[in-house]
DNA sequence: TGTAATTTTTTAAGGGTTAAATTAAATGAG
DNA sequence: CTCATTTAATTTAACCCTTAAAAAATTACA
């Protein structure tokens, strides 16, 4: 379409093979060249002149061949096991919330090397600050290596295309500009992602969900929905994930939402919404200081020990998260949900409210299979998913080069 | 991945380069080789090559080169003016609506050659009777063709690879399975598309949405929504297009619906549901009789006459289409609408209450775009958009063959 | 009739793939 | 210890497709 040439040629079926071979490798680690060719559906000497420029190439190396007697039970020419060249290119995999950057990196076989994690307030620094600040971070990582990508999660929407934040909770306007700034002064690719889209990613690779239809609700200090589709990441128009926290929930008089909008399902099933709640705050008002992780505990404790104003919101809470799915199965089918993050904790608690606000919905029941993960460390699984998003870059890079 | 094997080789090299020269006369119709050349980015030599195999399959023809003296304006070798062999295969695009089916008969080069129309209420009828019907139908037109391909546009979910209908108010469970038998009978492709989906389709064809982001409501015996996304149709994850008209606009108490949902978007503002309210009849029970266009024409000219019954079940109707596009809006974000079908009709006395209800969920206003298409002759877009899809299909079985 | 201008076809070179043949490396029997 | 056997990896030869360049075809015009 545009000006550049696309070239329909060789250059692309090698191109094609190059991704098709070492994409067997990131599924199945080591592996020897007969049994790519096998997987791949090449033939051996492509495999043998795919594999010489790959391994010149630094994308793989040869294994150590300590157990290879082991692997070869029988008679012949042993295999040579290959893999992936773990030192090849580094990810750094992060997670941004509104009061702290986590950032881990990995390496090319998706081992997390190390970790740093900084208490910051995002929504005071501009993007070139926010920029800096996690260049600098870097420098806390147990190995000095300069990272080929960053991929971070962020509350909010994030474009398709990974490279801008449309809008988003824990950062400044001009804060939402850092990516690009980063990736000049780390001369690395940088994409941005919604976290609770990393969080689904992450857990689609968890048996339990691999062949799968699955929703996971992030319940922190936003609300989130990150949805897979028959093993696919389900994109929505424009933004990475699906905004079930800004479903209108109540009318235009509700409660106050982060968004500046009123009656949003996260200004009933927030952190800070259940605390505002469960304080008798203004429910037309912010909440004047962060809520934190010993905040939503104890209200849940509070709320484990009998009814009141703590039990009460985390019920406020429940409808309101059943009302957003209500709207989601609606659009699509019922999907079993996965609840991550501190919210979570409560889910026995909501589970009755958010089951009848479905059943306000669809006088039919629906076929519910509603999981609860107790990981209410989201931050791995932000971390995780970033870290798999980083990997494919990397791989598409290796095989199909710049441009 | 499956047992079949598959080939990155020259072989698709040459498949690819097929799709893009028939691409290439699909959009500009006809052109000489040189001209192809130049807009399919391939060199002269590739492109007699394939045109030779094409003119030999029948895909592409040679035009009468009348006026081709015109063309060339120049000296030398005169062009040989090619295209797309009108005569090489048939689509079957229609549409089946709760007391009609429509089929038109068009070309490959996607002139309309024929239509029929039968009165018939499919909800009766099993899935065998369906097809057999159908393919009765095709002895109505002016020609006698065996079409390739069948792309029928109905009410409901139907699955993205168009071989399922998962709902459809239109039909009784065992109708839903027509596709398959009516491919038997008639040995040849059949898909089935939402009937909303297929309006957008051919409405992106159109200059003033061929950039692309609007959604078509079809406001008809049902409300339905076809999305269309930066030039591309927006697939949800299992269906063809959003169901808007199964939004839950009241909770479980509210009117009741074709679906035997209570309270949808549909039981307010779809033609059975103005009707029932504007007659005052109960909304916890579907109409007896089937409403007709003139009954609709009517309701709108009581309406248009002043307040009233009429009137008021107009507006109600616009709450409700408001209520779910405000839905649509906070997934996504606002885009243009093109209302078409008998209901559109009413648009202007509805105007007032979708923006209000719009303004109800956005505190802050989005920008809105609503634009009105007078079409009420929805059927003449679905066929049309789904006479876009059977020739797409047609193109990619030219170029790549069958499997 | 001959020459120039353009389009289309043919040809030769270059790349990638595969199947088959060859080479490499290890086992184990005599 | 030698050598046949077995399996892995590499090399070879044939094939297909593309492109650039050369050749052929076809028309206009002098």
């Amino acid at each position: 379409m545009s000006k550049t040439k696309e070239v329909y040629l060789s250059d692309d079926v090698r191109k094609q093979n190059r991704f098709r071979i070492i994409s067997q490798f990131r599924v199945h680690g080591k592996k020897s060249r007969t049994e790519i060719s096998k997987l791949a559906d090449l033939s051996a000497g492509t495999v043998t002149n795919v594999s010489t420029m790959l391994l010149n190439e630094g994308i793989i190396q040869v294994c150590d061949q300590d157990a290879s007697h082991a692997s070869s039970s029988s008679h012949g020419r042993p295999r040579v096991q290959l893999e992936l060249n773990p030192g090849y290119k580094y990810v750094v995999a992060g997670s941004l919330t509104f009061n702290s950057i986590s950032l881990s990196l990995f390496d090319y076989l998706g081992e997390k090397i190390s970790t740093v994690q900084e208490k910051v307030t995002l929504e005071k620094m501009d993007g070139d600050e926010i920029a800096e600040f996690i260049l600098a971070m870097l420098k806390g990582f147990d190995v000095e290596v300069a990272p080929s990508i960053f991929v971070l999660g962020v509350q909010g929407l994030t474009k398709n295309n990974g490279k801008e934040i449309l809008w988003s909770p824990i950062l400044s306007e001009s804060g939402m500009k850092f990516a690009e700034r980063l990736s000049q002064i780390s001369n690395a690719e940088v994409t941005v992602a919604n976290d609770s889209a990393m969080i689904a990613r992450s857990l689609s690779k968890d048996k339990t969900y691999a062949d799968g239809t699955f929703g996971a609700v992030l319940m922190s200090y936003g609300i989130g929905l990150g949805l897979y589709i028959d093993g696919q990441p389900f994109q929505g128009a424009k933004s990475s994930a699906s905004e079930l926290g800004h479903i209108s929930f109540k009318g235009g008089d509700g409660a106050l939402c982060r968004c500046k909008k009123h009656g949003c399902v996260e200004a009933y099933a927030s952190d800070y919404a259940i605390w505002r709640r469960a304080k008798g705050l203004d429910p037309h008002a912010l909440p004047e200081r962060p809520v934190t992780s010993e905040d939503i505990a104890q209200i849940i404790e509070e709320a484990r020990e009998g009814e009141g104003p703590a039990r009460q919101a985390i019920r406020e809470a429940g409808r309101a998260i059943g009302f957003g799915l209500a709207i989601m199965f609606g659009l699509f089918d019922a999907f079993p949900v996965v609840f991550v993050g501190r919210g979570a904790q409560a889910l026995d608690l909501m589970d009755d409210e958010i089951r009848q606000a479905l059943n306000d919905h669809f006088r039919f029941h629906k076929q519910l299979d509603i999981n609860f993960t107790k990981e209410s460390d989201a931050l791995v699984h932000v971390e995780n998913g970033s870290s798999i998003v980083g990997l494919e870059w990397l791989d598409q890079q290796a095989a199909f080069g710049k441009t």
